[in-house]
DNA sequence: TGCTCACCCGTAACCGGTTACGTACGGCAA
DNA sequence: TTGCCGTACGTAACCGGTTACGGGTGAGCA
């Protein structure tokens, strides 16, 4: 037994089934002794409402769905957090699902989202954008996160490049001569904007050793030692995220690098950690980011029709600066 | 236009409705042909099955509902990603709720899970026990993470008072003498268990100095100073969980202990930070234990029937010991 | 008394799938 | 030819809600 249905509320409350609907959605058009008797119907028999059949008629799931990679560990919860606190608060349920192992397991799970979800909320920086846009079901309301050049709907996105260039800013401020950039992976569009910004922001011409690591911490450290064997006069390094610039710091105090005297060190995204080691960081607000998408979203589907163009909102990371760039006190 | 219906993909093949379902569901009496001509107009109409009408008809929704209180940052996130791996795995969606402001609206989050999800992993380790189960929609399988005394079916739980009796016993072999203990929230169960576990490990009529926090680190800096003007001999304070611990250590240190030498500090959950600044903690791995919790559960869905005893895991959870409770190398 | 008009309420169609049941048809044995 | 059986398929009921539509009732008014 999994539960009553409004038909033994009807019968119970010896109405019909149009009556009880009409009273337990509070219309107006009902007699406050039918309304009373429905009521107490339904509390004597526990009824609640099937969403899944109520979804069904009214072609509103009151749910949006969530793709993301498992990847970037700490930025997958923050965003989740953020989304849930936002969704939660317009009366809205959170489905996961995440895509890791192959775009036809990401096809399959996009695909399993139709009726089930009002709108998606979608972070792929991984995956060829127009290949995603042709994965997702027809037309499906889909706010992305961190998904250049998607314009499919509304975006929200971190303003890699200009994080980096502050950074860029930062070491030639603090006298800095000769610069190193620990990269994350090729394929990952964040990554690439991270380098293009920092470069970028360098007076022309200034070279920039290289090194790619994997966002992790022990790929990090690999590239840092990596770029310590390239050349052994670096004093100023941008790891384009904060796990690997902890395995940097870590290879360069066991070259017997001084920090940041002898070599200063940014990182990007300001996780918890990085207020501990005192990294120097861009903060990024995933958990703001989340939220912000989630409203977008909702905000998209509840008023029909409205704000259907395609902004995109770059979202500017503020420079953290800490004891792993300038002395402290 | 939402997405093409089983009714138009029927109307391209020229067959039935029945026919569609079968063809697409791989059932064995469909003719070579037809099969091939359903899906031929399947892949013209990208046609995607309705999720929630096929839930609705099969009264199976292949997703799992995630009841739990925001508070407890890092573990709600661990937990999930536990969850949403098991889940993925097994061809099961999540789907999210979180309950924080009240009872109410936790009634009501739980009642909206009804026709959505096919079972619930809940972890409410603030809430009266009772009063949880009687919230919970009729019959609606589930396992709870973390929530004591609650009979209603399977659960996992960590060994908060054995890891506490680790700690306790850590204390003495290291030589301590006067003990502390910086407590959570009376009314957690968990704060309640590792308090008691503590108490229970040293040897009979101890003395243990009490301040209560809530773990956050403001609140263990708080507590910590309470307990430094209660009595300023404590040499071993056992804090009821890691973010606490952080705060009491600044707090011991600005009032000049030394860490380990005057003062030895353990906490609980060893959350990532605990490893950088060296802390003596028990680690709870709260992404496998949402891992096991999936899994549980959906085994208990899919062997209709079996698995109904509500066994109860208790997960010991280990020691780490670092540099605050004993000099590094 | 007869008419109009609210106000309540019930019947039944619908949302988009699955599936029990019945039927048409071809092959084969008697 | 008749009878039987298995295969392939269509019809329609069902899952549990919502809601358009129409009917019955009583009040108000000429």
């Amino acid at each position: 037994m999994t539960g009553a249905t409004i038909r033994d509320v009807a019968r119970r409350a010896a109405v019909s089934v149009a009556s009880v609907s009409r009273a337990l959605n509070g219309l107006s058009s009902v007699h406050p002794d039918t309304r009373a008797r429905v009521l107490a119907a339904a509390e004597a028999l526990g009824y609640v409402p099937h969403a899944g059949a109520r979804s069904l008629s009214l072609a509103r799931t009151h749910a949006i769905g969530v793709v993301m990679p498992d990847l970037h560990g700490e930025f997958f919860s923050e965003v989740i957090r953020g989304l849930a606190g936002a969704a939660s608060a317009r009366g809205y349920h959170l489905i996961l699902s995440n895509i890791d192992e192959g775009e036809d397991h990401m096809a399959a799970a996009l695909r399993a989202m139709r009726g089930r979800v009002d709108g998606l909320v979608a972070m792929a920086p991984h995956v060829d954008p127009p290949a995603f846009a042709a994965l997702l079901p027809a037309k499906l309301p889909t706010v992305t996160i961190n998904t250049p050049d998607y314009a499919g709907g509304p975006a929200l996105r971190v303003d890699n490049r200009s994080g980096a260039a502050a950074v860029a800013r930062h070491f030639v401020a603090i006298g800095r001569k000769r610069f190193a950039h620990v990269a994350g992976p090729g394929i990952n569009a964040d990554a690439r904007e991270r380098r293009d910004g920092f470069a970028a922001a360098l007076p022309p011409g200034t070279p920039i050793a290289m090194a790619e690591g994997d966002f992790t911490e022990a790929g990090g450290a690999r590239a840092m030692a990596e770029l310590l064997a390239t050349d052994a006069a670096i004093d100023a390094v941008f790891v384009a995220n904060d796990m690997m610039a902890l395995g940097a710091l870590q290879t360069l105090r066991d070259a017997g690098r001084r920090i940041p005297e002898d070599v200063a060190v940014a990182g990007f995204d300001d996780v918890p950690l990085a207020r501990y080691v005192s990294l120097t960081t861009l903060r990024v607000n995933m958990a703001d980011l989340g939220g912000r998408a989630a409203t977008r979203l909702i905000d998209a589907l509840e008023s029909k029709g409205a704000g259907d163009v395609p902004t995109a909102d770059l979202i500017v990371p503020p420079l953290i600066v800490r004891g792993t760039t300038v002395m402290e006190p």
